[in-house]
DNA sequence: CTTTCAACCTTGCGGTATAATAGGTTTATA
DNA sequence: TATAAACCTATTATACCGCAAGGTTGAAAG
């Protein structure tokens, strides 16, 4: 299951870009609006500004800004990040040493062709693409 | 993510599937060629019982066997009864409160998709699907 | 140059789920 | 009646989730 941090992270993603001004957002502003826990969203933020997804500015007139237009954002990659994985049996994941049932293994191509599937999805959806408004959401893929 | 407990009841159905001679086969040696914990295989056993997946006999020539034939069985209900939901977001869950924000949620179409593309996928392979050999299989939904 | 604002950093903490383990009870067969 | 096996009831260790508290650094405005 997807926690709460990667529905926040995509969440403050598509907030920052509904109100991009190219002025820093403080990050009092998007908990508020988001009804998230300032807190708990520095932990998310932080993350956002390690891997260079958004640009933070302290002290006075600072807050976070995206660093590219929303279209060059996939929902994937923020997922990634925040979730640290989009991997979704342990057997696939790269820090997991190779099954030695791996070559016998029945289930293995059918966990292999989920992981495909998730990600053609989520690495298929923009920033952009989520920004619309919902009730006339169609432009998803199928 | 899919946890061991939909892992191994999947990996189970599939042995009791593959030796099936209509004789009951006792836990320990699908334990056994499974290489999973005894005791912790009997909680997930228990609950494939209670939802009449398979059936359990009692006592001396006792064991576990299958009720359907392979193809009456797909990985999807397996996985959802061990694992209790195939849901991917906490709010699209039946025990969900409906969320406030849920009219102008700009992401919850993206996941009622991600959903559909989940029960789609899973619900379309059957137990006789993963009985193949992996090395040549292809059948599995693209 | 000092006050203010805000990001950044470290630590801790209660709750829940995962993946087991231990040991006893019931039931069918030989 | 002995045995084998499912079934049942705890308990445990570990980790992660979702925060909260409080301090430090850095940029801008007065």
């Amino acid at each position: 299951m997807i926690s709460t941090k990667g529905r926040y992270a995509l969440r403050v993603m598509i907030d920052l870009a509904e109100h991009d001004t190219r002025q820093y957002i403080p990050l009092k502003e998007i908990a508020k609006r988001q009804e998230i826990s300032e807190k708990y969203l520095e932990i998310i933020l932080k993350t956002l500004v390690k891997e260079n997804l958004l640009e933070g500015l302290r002290g006075k007139g600072g807050g976070y800004r995206l660093t590219r237009a929303p279209e060059d954002y996939t929902a994937g990659e923020i997922l990634k990040l925040a979730e640290g994985t989009l991997v979704p049996v342990a057997c696939l994941d790269e820090s997991a040493k190779t099954c030695a049932r791996r070559k016998a293994c029945r289930t293995l191509p059918m966990w292999e062709k989920y992981y495909s599937l998730i990600k053609d999805y989520f690495y298929g959806i923009t920033l952009a693409d989520l920004m619309k408004d919902p009730s006339l959401n169609e432009q998803l893929p199928t």
